[in-house]
DNA sequence: CTTGAATAGTACGATATCGTATTATATATG
DNA sequence: CATATATAATACGATATCGTACTATTCAAG
């Protein structure tokens, strides 16, 4: 076996660009209407000690263009779940706080979860899943170094 | 520690929603203008055994609605990779076929990502990848059983 | 055969994503 | 301080994704 045999990469991509899709949707049968993961990426960012970031941090965070930050972020701030307010740090910037109501939806949602995701793990050993874990993080290192 | 806890799933599909991105921006840096991952999946596919599927069956195969089938697939005959015929088995169908400029776009692209592989695999202990692939799968497999 | 239900593909509209250009503010340099 | 450059956010346009509705064809029941 040939230990610079980029084959392995393409098929670990694959099954990942699958698994991504699943788990989207799994995440968005469980969501008001109207919003989909990314706008529950950015509630959940912000609930782990986040809150009060700037859209470009958090449009760097989920490696997406600020644009579509900006996108997410409006119709987070329609439906009430986040506030911008400006930044007292720079007047080019703001900061985007949870709301009660957002602080809600994703605790809410996380227990709408819980059900498939119980369902899920019973059907694994849990090790095989906290083993991978750390193989995952290095490789989104690996890649997220290699962007520069 | 709890045996249920579906934290350990969170966080790795967290990671393999950033992986996918990653890795999705590298495929697409070597498509031609116009074309993105969706496109050179399904050419990838094609070549991979399935020439000649319909696009339903591409459809179900990508975990994606027939009408974004429908709209990669034009994309594609546009730029003259794949060609639409009529299935002969079935009025209602088409079958979809591979041109050799499809071909030789599905090959060069390979080409043009080795040196990026090559450059991620150096970093890495290919061991450790070629261990996650079959939890991917089966992660994959358990998944898709879900969705019915 | 006839007819009703199911299926394959597409048209269309709503929203998402993202690249480019623009505006406002901050920072650096002379 | 004046001005050039850099940065944060947004406006706008092009394409992507996807749900609903529609057409054409096939399949199933009688």
């Amino acid at each position: 076996m040939d230990n610079r045999d980029p084959t392995v990469l393409f098929e670990i991509f694959n099954e990942i660009g699958i698994i991504e899709q699943l788990s989207r949707a799994l995440l968005e049968a469980r969501l008001p209407d109207g919003l989909i993961a990314p706008h529950f990426g950015v509630l959940s960012h912000l609930s782990k000690g986040r809150d009060g970031a700037t859209p470009l941090q958090m449009a760097r965070a989920f490696q997406v263009p600020k644009t579509s930050m900006t996108h997410t972020l409006k119709g987070l701030e329609q439906g009430g779940y986040v506030t911008l307010k400006p930044n007292p740090e720079d007047g080019r910037s703001k900061q985007v706080w949870l709301t009660q109501k957002g602080h809600d939806l994703r605790n809410q949602t996380i227990q709408a979860l819980a059900p498939d995701f119980f369902a899920l793990i019973g059907q694994f050993d849990v090790k095989r899943l906290k083993a991978i874990k750390p193989v995952l993080s290095d490789l989104r290192q690996v890649l997220d170094d290699a962007r520069n």
